[in-house]
DNA sequence: AGTGGCACCTGTGTGC
DNA sequence: TGCACACAGGTGCCAC
């Protein structure tokens, strides 16, 4: 499911329902997440929310008692539940706030995460966001960065985007739809990017990521903002998911390829 | 150091 | 209808 605009859209969903609130109640359950869930999360109980950010994909919850990381994995979702229904199946981890709102994480695949930190730790400093590479909307994140990165890149460039030690936040796809825009094609490898594309991947990413933000997300199979609410944004997607489809801009057949295990779409006629 | 392959899981769609 | 298989939005670990 998400890439950084759902988790995003999810963050926007979930704050205002969280922030200010305290926690009545922390519900995990016994199945393992991509690690297992600690019973340490129960001191969570009773602490006062103070802080809602992302770093990646990943959202981050600050309380008077520690802080909270979660990670939506690929079928990871939160939604917001005012009557604190029956829980359903994949259902593993849940927040009731003193509002009495529920905040429910579905997760079937169970590729997510969710951690404890001690009020004591700092989580930036440790796994899994210590070694993160620059958010892309962050001033560090600029062309002459992403040029020096890809020099030592033997790499497609397609997964050098998605590599998060290079830029976070950009997934499968989003990378064929930027190097799509880009008129880049996915099966260059990482040094062979000029300095002038590199200006327009780190605009294009940027674009292409808050234009998703705004139209709540892209919707492929089953993924809704956290009140529900369909994304619109897979209506703007040119090549991802439409190989064997007509390229919207020159007509001719997209194609797929598999790199590093995950399908790219590109335009062999349009990116090069 | 950088890279490719695999593992973690369940559900869905396709072809036989 | 049933079965086998491929594939799906992510990420970390391992061996080379």
């Amino acid at each position: 499911m998400p890439e950084l605009p759902e988790v995003e859209v999810t963050l926007r969903g979930i704050k205002s329902a969280l922030e200010g609130a305290v926690i009545k109640s922390i519900y995990h359950s016994d199945k393992s997440l991509r690690e297992p869930m600690s019973d340490e999360l129960y001191k969570l109980e009773g602490a006062k929310v103070t802080k809602l950010e992302r770093r990646a994909k990943y959202i981050l919850i600050t309380t008077t008692q520690g802080s909270l990381l979660i990670h939506l994995g690929m079928t990871g979702h939160l939604s917001v539940l005012e009557d604190n229904p029956k829980r359903k199946i994949h259902d593993h981890f849940e927040i009731v706030t003193d509002g009495d709102i529920t905040i429910r994480l579905n997760d079937t695949r169970r590729f997510g995460l969710v951690l404890y930190y001690p009020v004591s730790a700092d989580p930036f400093t440790l796994p899994p966001l210590k070694d993160l590479g620059p958010e892309p909307f962050s001033d560090t994140f600029t062309a002459d960065y992403l040029f020096s990165r890809l020099q030592r890149c033997k790499k497609s460039i397609k997964q050098c985007l998605m590599d998060n030690s290079i830029v976070v936040g950009v997934g499968n796809i989003y990378a064929s739809e930027v190097l799509f825009e880009c008129r880049i094609s996915p099966l260059r490898l990482g040094n062979s990017i000029k300095k002038t594309e590199c200006e327009l991947l780190v605009k294009n990413i940027q674009q292409i990521l808050s234009s998703s933000i705004e139209k709540g997300g892209t919707t492929i199979r089953d993924f809704e903002g956290a009140d529900g609410k369909l994304g619109y944004f897979v209506q703007n997607l040119n090549v991802y998911g439409h190989d064997d489809e007509p390229c919207r801009v020159c007509g001719s057949t997209i194609q797929s390829v598999v790199q590093g295990q995950r399908t790219t779409y590109y335009c062999p006629k349009c990116q090069h």
